[in-house]
DNA sequence: TGCGGGTTCATGCAGATGCATTCAATTAAG
DNA sequence: CTTAATTGAATGCATCTGCATGAACCCGCA
């Protein structure tokens, strides 16, 4: 249980963590220069008009995005100031919130999704071919604990090449 | 040029972003864990490590991390800090200098390396075989612009399986 | 009812990051 | 030589993150 990595794994990983970060920066990089906010707000903006009703509670967004439990109180800070989500009360629950979004935030998302989708197409489609891509999905996966994700593209938006 | 990505090219991305996320927290949480800096200090110090005499200028560290000018500057101020690195001053250059790794500095990497590779062996050798890992490697290196990667690791402190 | 333990969410504070700017030295141009 | 453009590096300021903590609430149990 305590073995050392093989060369391989260790490359991956080095590959990994270097070219994640590269096409992170880059795609963050081309939103930004369109004018739209960062991923972060994307994605929450995604999950929450596929939540049903479009909202969630703070909790359920934190698990789907994994991210820490103050960044994501804080992300919805963000987004209620930008008129893009807001905070109601939870009746069943005391303590508890639900975050819906708007139709502001709806259509931020529905906006940004053109840009998004040139970018990854630029970074990723571009770069190798849909059965690679299929395959280094595939593997991920494998990396992963189990966790879910869908289409990154709400509704009809995702044309098909 | 403007065409749309695969659903394949967007499923690859949305896994990368968020199994690359989930695998980097892991990693630099085990770190943590065991008393010792965050990854971008180990990459700094192995690449200094590596360079000849130990030393690189600062626009050369900056380029093999991948990081901005400013991120660099300041890493190596806290690197300089902790009594890693040091600053010297740069003889042809006037407005340019070195940053020199420190015994201290090397000794530090030399230790952390065990618990860094064991973390990438918890992480993503135990997960996938050998020859996936190439694979991993191949198709996440078909991505990336040319940045080429080295080992993870110094010396011989890679044991094989 | 009242107490203890667990959940949900917010926040103060220190440290890190991004951005623009600044400074200084080198190189190129006239 | 003088001036301009480029490169190497640092820094002020606003924002963001991580960590620890705290407040409000839920539940189970005696």
């Amino acid at each position: 249980m305590n073995a050392n990595p093989s060369e391989a794994a260790v490359q991956a990983w080095a590959r990994l963590v270097r070219v994640s970060g590269a096409l992170l920066d880059a795609v963050e990089a081309e939103l930004k220069a369109a004018g739209f906010p960062a991923l972060a707000w994307y994605d929450a903006l995604l999950e929450l008009s596929r939540a049903p009703e479009g909202r969630l509670r703070p909790f359920e967004l934190e698990r789907h995005m994994l991210l820490p439990q103050y960044s994501t109180s804080r992300l919805i800070d963000r987004l209620e100031k930008a008129g893009l989500a807001e905070r109601l009360g939870c009746p069943n629950d005391g303590r508890g919130q639900h975050v819906a979004i708007t139709e502001a935030g709806r259509a931020l998302r529905e906006r940004m999704w053109p840009a998004y989708a040139a970018a990854i197409e630029r970074h990723v489609g571009s770069k190798i071919g849909c059965s690679d891509a299929e395959k280094l999905a595939e593997l991920l996966g494998r990396l992963s604990g189990a966790a879910s994700d869908g289409t990154l593209c709400g509704g009809a938006a995702v044309a098909r090449v």
